[in-house]
Formats: C-alpha cells, sequence, structure tokens
RNA sequence: GCGCUCGUAGCUCAGCUGGAUAGAGCGCCGGACUUCGAAUCCGUAGGUCGCAGGUUCGAAUCCUGCCGGGCGCACCA
C-alpha cells in the first residue's frame, strides 16, 4: 500500500502536526510535583497566611460563642482567594460554607469576625473591608513594596528563582530531528518548550541537561540517500548554495515523487538500510557525508533560533540498545516469550493489552531501543528525573515504556516524565509535505527578522537600534517563542502566519516594548541632574490603584515561576508577563514618572519602574524572549 | 469499535485543586501623540462557557451520559 509522504515514519517532533496529553501524563505530572514546593513562600502568601491564620482562628472562637461549644474541628478549612476588582481589596475570605453550621447568614459572619478582628490590639497592618458574605483585606503594600524593592535589588536576575528542585539532576530530552529534512514549525513547538521547560527547571533549583536525540538511522534516511545517488549529479551544499539540511530534504521529497514512478524504490531503499546495516564502505560514505550536511544546516537552525544542547545522542549509536534489558526481564519473569521467539511483555496491570519488546529475530524495536537509551543514559549522568518533550500522538508509547522500565526495577522510573504537547495546525488544518503547506522554521525567522527590520527603518529607528539585523532577529524570535508558548502545552494550537508576524497586542515584541521602554526612561532618569541619590525611597508614595495592582504583581512572580515548575508549563509565565506589562503600561500611559510632582514621587515611581524592567527581565528569560534595551 | 484528549466572543487563546457582573488579543466601530518611546493607551458592540442530567448554599471549573473535532490502538520510528 503507497504510504503517504506525510505519514512516513516521523522523529519524536511528530508527524507534521502534534497533539495532545493525556490522563496518564496528568496523573504523572501531579506525582512529580517535587514535595518541596510550598514551604518556599514569597512575601505575598506570606501576608495571605498571616491574615488566613488570624481569621481562621478567630473564626474558631466566634463559632464557640455562637453555638456555644467547641467546633472548630468540624468546619471546613477557610478559604482564601482574590477578590474579583481591586476596590474589593487584595485577599478575601468567602464565609458561606460557615452559614449552616452556625445558622448565621454569611454578611453577618463578614460583618462580626471584622469586628473582632478591629477590637485586636495585635493583629497584621491592612485594612478590613465588607463585601456581602465575603470578609476581604486591604493589605499594607506600601510593606509589600518595601520589602520587594529589597529583595529584587539584593537578588538581580535571580528574582523569582527559588530552591524547590535543588539538588536534583533533571535530563530533558527535546528536537529530536531526522536527518532527511530541516527543521518544520512542529519542531519549533518541541524546541521552545524544551528550552522553556529547562530554563524553568534551572530557576527552580534543578540541575538541568539538556539532550538531543538524533534519528539519522533507518529506511527514511535510506530514502533520500537513494534518491540523491539517483538524481543529484554530485551536487553539495557548497556547489548549489543550498544549506544542507534542506538539500538533503530536497532529495527526500525527490524520493516521494520517484516512488511514484518506480515500484521499486521502497525496496531498494530497505535493501540500502541492510547494506548500511553491514558496514557497506560505500552506503557508509554516503551516509556519512549527508548526515554531516543536515547536522550542519540543523546546527545553523539551532543558532538561530536559540535552542542548544549539553550533549547529543545519535540513534546510530543507540538502535542495538535495549537488547540486554529485555534478556533481564525475562530472567526475572516479568516478560515472556511467545513460540516463535519474540519477548512480549504483558500491560493488564495497566489496562492496556500486551507489547512486543524484541522481534522473533531478536532485533530491537523503537520500545527496545528506549528502554536502552534510557537506562545508558542513566549511567551517563545519575539523573533524578528524565523528561521527554514529545508529542502527544506517543503518550502511548511512553505510558508503556516507563511501566516496563518500573518493571525492570529501576528506581527512578517512577521520575520520568513525559512532557505531551499538542499538534500545531494551520488556519486551513494540518500541514501537509505532500500538499507544500508544512512551514519551515528557517523561512519562517527570515521572514519575522526581515518584518521587524521593515518595522524598524518604519519608525527611524535604524541609528538608535545601532545593529538592525540583530535587533530584528532578536524581536523576530520574540514573536516566535512567545506565539508557540502562550498555548497551554496539552492543547493543539492552530499557527496563524498572518497572526504570528503581527507585532501588536498580545505578542512577544509588545513585551520587549515595555522592557525598552523601562529601559529608555531609565536612561533618561540617569542622565538626570543628580541629587535623587539622597532621596530616600517611601513605598507609600506608591498609592494608587495601578500602582497597587503592579506591587502585587510584582509579588507574585515568584509563585508564577514555582508553578511552572511543578506543572511543566511555560505558559503560566507568558500569561504572566502579559499581565505585568498589561498594568505597567497603562500605569505609565495615565502617570508621570521623572516629571512627577516631587523628587520623593519621582523616586518612588522610577524605583517601581526598575522593578517592573527587573522581573520582566527575569521571566523573558524563562520563555526565550531577548531584552532589548532599544528596539 | 476500544483508549486518550480537546470543545469558552467572528478568529486565536486565558480562566478549570468550585465562589462575587466569564477575561484578553486580533478583527469591527469610536476616541487619545507640540508632553518620559503611539510596536502604546482608553471606550462601544460581541458569550445559552458543545448539549443534557447530577453533586453543592454556589458549577465554565467536579461527576455521568450524549454530540462534535483531534490523536492513538504495527514484530514502523
Amino acid at each position: 500500500m503507497e504510504q503517504p509522504m506525510s505519514q512516513a515514519i516521523e522523529n519524536r517532533a511528530g508527524p507534521l502536526a502534534m497533539w495532545t496529553s493525556s490522563y496518564y501524563s496528568w496523573v504523572l505530572r501531579k506525582s512529580f510535583i517535587n514535595p518541596h514546593i510550598g514551604k518556599v513562600r514569597n512575601m505575598l502568601q506570606k501576608v495571605r497566611q498571616q491574615w488566613k491564620d488570624l481569621v481562621e482562628a478567630q473564626l474558631a472562637s466566634y463559632a464557640k460563642e455562637v453555638v456555644g461549644e467547641e467546633i472548630a474541628s468540624t468546619l471546613v478549612p477557610l478559604a482564601v482567594q482574590t477578590p474579583p476588582k481591586p476596590e474589593l481589596g487584595d485577599i478575601a475570605f468567602p464565609l458561606f460554607a460557615y452559614a449552616k453550621a452556625l445558622k448565621v447568614a454569611p454578611p453577618k459572619i463578614a460583618a462580626d469576625l471584622k469586628t473582632r478582628i478591629e477590637g485586636l490590639a495585635d493583629r497584621p497592618a491592612g485594612e478590613l473591608l465588607l463585601a456581602g458574605p465575603y470578609l476581604n483585606v486591604k493589605a499594607d503594600i506600601a510593606a509589600l513594596a518595601a520589602d520587594l524593592s529589597a529583595e529584587i535589588h539584593e537578588k538581580g536576575d535571580a528574582f523569582g528563582s527559588n530552591t524547590n528542585r535543588a539538588g536534583t539532576k533533571v535530563m530533558i530530552e527535546f528536537s529530536c530531528p531526522n536527518t532527511n529534512k530541516p527543521l518544520h514549525l512542529g519542531h519549533m513547538r518541541n524546541d521552545s518548550l524544551g528550552e522553556s521547560v529547562s530554563a524553568i527547571l534551572k530557576a527552580n533549583g534543578a540541575d538541568v541537561r539538556k539532550v538531543n536525540l538524533v534519528n539519522n538511522r533507518g529506511v527514511h534516511i535510506c530514502k533520500s540517500m537513494l534518491a540523491y545517488q539517483k538524481f543529484g549529479n554530485g551536487e553539495t551544499p557548497e556547489s548549489s548554495g543550498i544549506k544542507g539540511d534542506h538539500l538533503v530534504g530536497k532529495y527526500y521529497v525527490r524520493f516521494a515523487q520517484w516512488e511514484k514512478e518506480d515500484p521499486t524504490a521502497t525496496e531498494q531503499a530497505q535493501a540500502m538500510l541492510k547494506k548500511w546495516e553491514e558496514g557497506d564502505p560505500e552506503v557508509l560514505a554516503l551516509w556519512n557525508t549527508m548526515n554531516t550536511w543536515t547536522l550542519d544546516g540543523l546546527a545553523e537552525s539551532y543558532r538561530k533560533m536559540g535552542v542548544s544542547f549539553d550533549a547529543y545522542y545519535y540513534e546510530s549509536n543507540t538502535y542495538k540498545l535495549g537488547k540486554d534489558e529485555v534478556l533481564k526481564g525475562l530472567e526475572k519473569g516479568v516478560f515472556y516469550r511467545e513460540a516463535d521467539g519474540s519477548v512480549w511483555i504483558d500491560l493488564a496491570e495497566i489496562k492496556l493489552d500486551r507489547k512486543v519488546l524484541l522481534r522473533k529475530d531478536g532485533t530491537s524495536l523503537y520500545m527496545t531501543q528506549d528502554l536502552g537509551t534510557a537506562v545508558a543514559r542513566h549511567n551517563d549522568w545519575p539523573f533524578d528525573s528524565l523528561i521527554y518533550v514529545v508529542a502527544s500522538e506517543q503518550n502511548y508509547h511512553f505510558k508503556v515504556l516507563f511501566y516496563v522500565l518500573e518493571k525492570l526495577g529501576y528506581s527512578w522510573a517512577k521520575n520520568l516524565h513525559h512532557l505531551s504537547y499538542g499538534m500545531v495546525n494551520l488556519p486551513d488544518g494540518k500541514m501537509k509535505s505532500r500538499e507544500g503547506t508544512v512551514v519551515d522554521a528557517d523561512d519562517l525567522v527570515d521572514q519575522l527578522t526581515s518584518l521587524a527590520a521593515d518595522e524598524i527603518r518604519a519608525k527611524e529607528r535604524e541609528s538608535e537600534v545601532g545593529d538592525v539585523d540583530a535587533t530584528a532577529h532578536a524581536i523576530a524570535l520574540a514573536a516566535l517563542n512567545y506565539y508557540l508558548l502562550q498555548v497551554s502545552p496539552t492543547k493543539d494550537m492552530v499557527f496563524n502566519p498572518a497572526e504570528s508576524i503581527s507585532f501588536n497586542g498580545n505578542t512577544g515584541p509588545y513585551l520587549q516594548y515595555m522592557g525598552a521602554r523601562i529601559s529608555s526612561m531609565l536612561r533618561k532618569y540617569a542622565e538626570m541632574e543628580t541629587g535623587y541619590a539622597s532621596v530616600p525611597f517611601d513605598p507609600a508614595l506608591l498609592d494608587l490603584e495601578d500602582e497597587r495592582e503592579l506591587i502585587k504583581s510584582l509579588a507574585a512572580y515568584p509563585e508564577a515561576v514555582a508553578k511552572a515548575g511543578a506543572e511543566y508549563d511555560p505558559s503560566i509565565i507568558t500569561a504572566y508577563l502579559y499581565d505585568l506589562s498589561r498594568l505597567f503600561s497603562r500605569w505609565y500611559h495615565d502617570n508621570q514618572i521623572l516629571k512627577a510632582g516631587t523628587p520623593a514621587l519621582v523616586k518612588a515611581r522610577v524605583e517601581l519602574s526598575a522593578m517592573v524592567l527587573q522581573v520582566l527581565r527575569n521571566a523573558f528569560a524563562l520563555v526565550g524572549i531577548p531584552y532589548l534595551p532599544t528596539m
């Protein structure tokens, strides 16, 4: 049966489109959350906790008074929430849940608690507000701002980082390209996720090792080799001026054409694979040459995309691995052998059928290789956990892989995680190589870079920006990474080319622009007459509603980092960034900073702006947005 | 068929360990640049949160069923 190119064997970035996560990965994700999370509290959480403890204690004694006996232990724990609108306060305690037990209407409970707490001599700074069935607290933001300022100055680039995963070694596998064609949009989501999650885990204290598993062998690789042999006429990247990966990709496509004319094409490719496995010098030489072309091309693409790895693994070295593991399992009795010699595992325990682990001729399969590769990697670098960034169509594969490793008795098997992500579709549907709708990674970056350069020229900012190309490239990366990371990983997403090239609205360049504006303003401040150095920072002056919101948002950044780390989800950071930027943008638009009324006010607002810039930069680093002082 | 997964405004997405009128961006319409960068800001219109039940004082959020989309169910990778 004819196999369309789009369904040909694909690498781990998935076919041209990729999919979505499963209950399984959810379970793993949950179980994988580091137990230390929760011990580290940021300032905002501290304030919330203080108030919660206080309100909870008062609620208990109030309940005792009303009911006439001790019932605190029967009450549901107090919920802490954030009011939907700033004017309602900063912390909210809904009291619905206590109406039944106390036989008192929630608004009255709220009012009574307010009176009690206000009667206390010793209570945290802040103001209590009544809002129907809610008891709300308007926190002491000035104190928060003072703490925040001190901490951001002290920690700088490290502000927001935590030690949740300190002392743990995390290996993360991503990208995993085939060496028969260039990178496309599907890889880009994979690469963005891999890079971002790596940065996020580092910010959570982990020792991270990024690895790439290059799929450089197999019948699909032989296809491009064969087509090149037949139609290549000795063409090289140098002679043709075509980037190596694109040149090899050209022959992969050429094979597909030829295959339609010559029904023996696939057979010939298989024969070539056999020769490769036998070590045929001529085949190996061609394989080496073409692989080098592709790998050189891919290296350039990675550089262009800001992607890098600490180690490369090649399937040509690993494809035979795993056989020993399967035989070990057979001895242990966790696997069984069929009459024909093939080895299987029974998956009834995880409510699946059964899976073959070794062919009847004793050779390895995809699963076998992955078993061996995991063990080999743990020997290379004894990780505490290993994350596979692989499209969700392989959910089943990883579910089985992790189960098998656990059955083999590896203690680290329970810390394997499949970071499963959904496919990237185009507005018209899936990308299909046959229909030429594949979005090429190099083209996309180049196109975005050139559009950004046009924009810089249109705004006549060339001289201020200096290196237009470098700046345009940084803008392109921001646009791409942000676009790809703002969607929750598990979901399929639509890549709209027209939208992706927009630099306005909820985009990476918008965020960069906020950074550039603050940076520009701070440069002006530095040039202003001296004298501000002696003006003390008075956080009490930051009492506008927008300022309170900004301060709370800044204080919430460490929480976002911890959550993104616990859930392997960069979209938490992108959402945070947009929220912070929008707050800043509005405040900046409505208020003067450098020309504020008094030196003390200038100082306070400059300080707030500087804090925003620092946090923006820290968050940028986690989601692949280059910081630009000017753009 | 079985399994997994997704279904929120015209489009792209947030919100989902249950809570106060469901939020953004794009697009539409209308405002704001002699003033710290307008790649900006503000406003109007636009929603039976796929449908139906259930649990609950309270459901976009949890449970069940159904409908619709995607993916997977190879001795391929």
